[in-house]
DNA sequence: GCAAAAGTGTTGTGGGTACACCCATGT
DNA sequence: ACATGGGTGTACCCACAACACTTTTGC
């Protein structure tokens, strides 16, 4: 940065890919366009930065707006800023992606007047701009992160059996995983906490429940220990 | 994005972290700064987005422009935008950090009139705005990436010695590896070219040159072989 | 002949993977 | 009693880590 010579500015947007879990689904959240380009396509949920707020503060209160959703996982994943993405104008705009628990929030689509629906990630329309594009970063994002750091507890209600672990990562991963491997490795790591619970209504001898504990993995991470499943 | 309502805009820069391997040292280029804020500190190179540019042209553009330097490998890091990360205005800034191969690059230093300078990665002084910031984000990013990717060839020269090759990665990751372990695995990876010629002007045993075969990395890659070291 | 780095194999161990059966519960 | 998933242990194999000496070359 080396001069305040003003040029013309591109435009400045975020936009949110919005993981959640439905199982056996992994979902992803969109947002049907009301107005020209794009109209009644499905897009990212997203909107322009204000010049008074963090790049997270928009994507935050965007998502606020446009979903309802408040205090989820959110995390920067790329800056798109091809010049001709946007037919109007020049925009750019940096992409996030959201995990939810969809166990905690029920019932996000109808917000506002807007028509808002979750999708099975692998059954998305052609979405408008160049949002395909950025969901296939924000879904490979995900798939590789999950394997290195316990990001999918994101997307599980707070207490979980070790099968809907176990689902949730060969969802996400897209491949199964063997049970007995999966519950050593994962007991092993020592950052779930077993509960003296049991899930109901179950059709079968009823499956004990867990927690992640936060804290502990934390420490962990400080001492090097390693998350790989 | 659902509205064109004109808000008043973030302005929008890029800013690289240009990291050359100066043996025994880990170089990072920076560039004293003329005007204020900030007179006279060193940051790193960067400049306004042009609107009818991309964000990868931008960054290529500014590199030239500041530094003289031309197809280097160069990656988009992150998007910094707090809101008084300058006290002039609002600046968001996406971040690239690059990679240079300094025995083809010599003497980038004095381009124009600018002063720019390169500086050893653990002997950095304060830099200008969230510059520190922004360096060690690209520092811990090529840390990280050379482990399982091959991206670190880009700051060797062409022809280069398994020693050499080494030398690179324990400067980089700041920790020895086992000479014969090292060879073992960067051997067994099997993008690496034998040639014909030896190092010269040493004053003991020439060691073999390699040179690193990209389009076989490539095949590897696609048959889904690792390359973590 | 000496200094300096090149080059080269083996062994132990820990972690990953593959694999099958009995148990508890609800209907 | 049966269907459904819960829960558990072992054996093999491979990849990684640790480790030291001989060879080549220039001076």
């Amino acid at each position: 940065m080396t001069s305040t010579y003003e040029f013309p500015r591109p435009a400045l947007t975020v936009d949110c890919v919005v993981f959640g879990l439905d199982e056996p689904d992994l979902k992803v959240l969109l947002i049907r366009r009301e107005l020209e380009p794009y109209r009644g396509k499905w897009a990212l949920p997203g909107g322009f930065v204000h010049v008074d707020e963090s790049l997270d503060d928009s994507a935050k209160r965007e998502l606020r707006e446009e979903t309802g959703l408040e205090k989820v996982f959110l995390e920067q994943l790329y800056t798109y800023g091809d010049v001709d993405r946007d037919p109007r104008e020049r925009v750019v705009t940096v992409a996030y992606y959201a995990l939810v628990r969809l166990s905690d929030h029920r019932v996000v689509a109808a917000t506002d007047a807007r028509d808002a629906a979750w999708f099975g990630v692998h059954d998305v329309p052609r979405l408008a701009f160049d949002h395909d594009r950025i969901l296939n970063a924000a879904y490979q994002r995900l798939q590789n992160k999950v394997r290195y750091e316990p990001i999918g507890f994101e997307l599980l209600p707070r207490k979980f059996t070790l099968r809907q672990l176990q689902r949730l990562y060969e969802i996400i991963l897209d491949r199964s995983l063997d049970k007995r491997n999966f519950r050593k490795k994962i007991l092993g790591m020592d950052v779930l906490e077993e509960l003296d619970e049991v899930e109901t209504d179950v059709a079968h001898r009823a499956a004990r429940l867990y927690r992640f504990n936060q804290k502990r993995y934390r420490e962990m991470v400080k001492q090097g220990v390693n998350f790989e499943i």
